[in-house]
DNA sequence: AAGACGGGGCT
DNA sequence: AGCCCAGTCTT
């Protein structure tokens, strides 16, 4: 869950997370949705995916016990160099080093190296170095005290350095490179575009769709059917295309509801809530999908969804099902 | 070896 | 308005 998320998020998830699954075999008997909704607004949903399979992995290759090596850890889906590391030297003792971003803030600075971490040269550069420095006796504290002191004194902006116990030894320090280091590449502007959403409406239910598991965002996670604009289309034309391409049928599309911005990865999303209706006749075998689902506005809350979908559903919630 | 993946905290 | 977060996996 900590995996590039701040522990200040993670503090609103964590506690509810461990109330529904409190144990190994909890989350892998746990149905997928259940465990998509406790993640929800989280992102990084792969994250969730995971840990679910990782669960079941646990109870069917290890008697649903975590692994104690380093080796054995690395096999868990969602488990990568750093959460090895990290598990491995912090609950079980093993001398294994941990790169984090605080780590490489600290090692960037205090050694005083260029480049951008995290391409080929600098990046095993760093793993090497974490690797030479973590200490046989208590390596997991060491590793803890690492993250901890750039989380803390050796922050990204207004570093500490007066108060920072390697302040006579650090390079960025005495060559005055502190803000410079680590030459992080600047994260591309995101891509401005439009996209709309459509509540179709069936009385006072509105409809939902699940993305399939394929789906390269949010997939299993339910949201209004949506596509993003083509160049020179209509807000009209774009809303029956994302119904008839959820759906596979025609919609009556009216008016405008509700408009959010949203910022994802590397896009700045316009996303406007339009209204539509479905011709009745369609609408019985349109909607049977296992795919497809409809609520009241009041249930939308039980369906996974992602955080400016969820948005639109509490717009639709608190403004009513005025059609 | 790059890109892609969310959403929000904090300056 | 940016920057970056206790990374991992796919292409």
């Amino acid at each position: 869950m900590l995996q590039q998320t701040q522990v200040a998020t993670v503090l609103r998830y964590f506690p509810n997370w461990m109330r529904r699954f409190p144990s190994v075999r909890a989350l892998a008997d746990a149905p997928e949705a259940d465990v998509l909704h406790a993640w929800q607004g989280l992102g990084y949903y792969s994250r969730a995916r995971r840990l679910h399979a990782g669960a079941r992995f646990l109870l069917e290759r290890h008697a649903g016990e975590l692994p104690r090596t380093h080796a054995a850890l690395l096999e868990l889906p969602g488990i990568g160099a750093y959460s090895a590391g990290a598990i491995a030297s912090i609950a079980f003792g093993e001398k294994k080093p941990l790169v984090d971003g605080n780590v490489v803030r600290v090692l960037a600075r205090h050694f005083g190296l260029r480049g951008d971490p995290g391409k080929g040269p600098l990046r095993r550069a760093l793993w090497q170095l974490a690797g030479e420095l973590v200490p046989e006796d208590r390596p997991g504290d060491f590793n803890q005290a690492l993250m901890e002191l750039g989380a803390t004194v050796c922050t990204p902006r207004a570093a500490a350095c007066g108060a920072c116990p390697l302040r006579a030894t650090c390079v960025a320090r005495r060559d005055g490179l502190v803000e410079k280091l680590p030459e992080l590449p600047a994260r591309p502007k995101p891509t401005r575009v439009r996209a709309v959403a459509v509540a179709v409406r069936d009385g006072k239910r509105v409809v939902l769709v699940r993305l399939p598991a394929s789906a390269p965002r949010w997939a299993g996670l339910w949201t209004f059917p949506h596509v993003e604009l083509e160049p020179n289309e209509t807000r009209a034309a774009a809303a029956e295309r994302a119904v008839h391409g959820a759906l596979g049928v025609k919609a009556h599309i009216g008016v405008e509801l509700a408009r959010i911005e949203h910022t994802i990865t590397r896009f700045r999303i316009a996303l406007e809530l339009v209204e539509a209706t479905l011709p009745g006749n369609v609408l019985r075998g349109a909607l049977r999908a296992e795919h497809v689902v409809r609520a009241l506005p009041s249930e939308l809350s039980r369906h996974a969804m992602p955080a400016p979908h969820r948005k639109l559903a509490v717009w639709l919630l608190a403004n009513g099902g005025a059609s």
